[in-house]
DNA sequence: TTATCTACCTAGTGATAGGTAGATAAGATG
DNA sequence: CATCTTATCTACCTATCACTAGGTAGATAA
């Protein structure tokens, strides 16, 4: 049953990446947790860089899978938003960093191929959040001064970095100030 | 002139910090740049978590010091959030992150004596702006929905946030943007 | 039954990490 | 002049890095 430990090889790596980031961990760190070699784990991720690919299009295939549940869950865009917070305060929940906003941080020490997919990570956040941005202020369930491109640049930003801010102050609440003040804002609709 | 010297250790580290993060690079690298043995870099600095701590109380003197450059050029509050705006602008400018913003997002791989030293930087970001947001809201100059202290924490988790996101996606105007969004906002006084 | 595949292993590679010991050359100090 | 200090060097250490070669037990397929 490989399938098993290529998903726990993910598991394992994933933590690390979000935690201590792409140069932080290696083969053996993951090979000592889930109890194998690290030649093991070559077998399933040839190298580094394949084990990177893996991990930010699993991270972006459940992201996105998450989002469309949202959608359904309800269309009204204060709803659509706080879900989408929850999203990320989920993550810090489990004491860990977005995993693309780490390695958005580490582009410049990271393979190309990873780096890509980051990207596209973040193209798709930002897509889906001018969609619920617009459709919420053509419903005049939210209002907001500028284009829905530069409050959805706003609202990621601000979610990637209270991430960061709220681990490096080891203060969770922090994210929630953040967030819940930029949600009140854009539903102070008068 | 061995100051020299160890300035230009830091000036380089710094900025592999910053580009690459704290496991990013190696005293190797260093000596590298600067033409000297990595040998010579321990007589400066014995160890790298001296290397990280010097490079934190340096980064945070600098920051401390432009901070009070700027109540000093203005007490409008409107003409002050723009110039520390500006300070994170610079820092994007030549294609760098914020030294803590790095290292906030390296926590758990990075030394106690350096995280610590990352969590006293955020503070003192806060408390001024906390310091602004009050002032200029007494006389009315801004205004925000909540308490200085949220806003602040969105502000400075914005700034950071949108670094990484603009640096991430190669497009240093989503930085703009979500400043000036953000901005916009606490300037719509009515 | 024979052959192939899967998923791991042991044992290693060369490169690089942070760090150290001891020599040396140049100035400064007595 | 003799000594101490500073800043660098050469040469090395041990540990770890990503990665590989070759082997093997057990399942699967022809």
């Amino acid at each position: 049953m490989s399938a098993i430990t290529a998903d726990k090889v993910l598991d394992v790596a994933q933590r690390l990446v979000q935690t201590r980031g792409y140069n932080g961990f290696s083969y053996r760190d993951i090979a000592g947790e889930i109890g194998i070699k690290s030649a093991s784990i070559h077998y399933h991720f040839p190298s580094k860089t394949d084990l990177g690919v893996a991990l930010v299009d699993r991270y972006q295939d459940n992201f996105d899978s998450e989002l469309q549940k949202i959608l359904a869950r309800s269309d009204e865009a204060p709803k659509r938003l706080k879900d989408f917070i929850a999203l990320f305060r989920q993550t810090l929940k489990g004491d860990r960093l977005c995993l693309c906003g780490m390695l958005g941080a580490e582009r410049d020490s990271l393979p190309e191929a990873v780096s890509e997919r980051v990207r596209s990570f973040f193209m798709l956040c930002e897509a889906w959040l001018v969609e619920v941005l617009k459709q919420g202020r053509k419903a005049r369930e939210i209002a907001y001064l500028g284009s829905p491109q530069a409050v959805a640049d706003q609202f990621l930003s601000l979610l990637e970095g209270a991430m960061v801010v709220a681990r490096a102050l080891n203060d969770p609440e922090r994210f929630d100030r953040a967030a819940n003040a930029f949600l009140r804002v854009l539903k102070s609709i008068d």
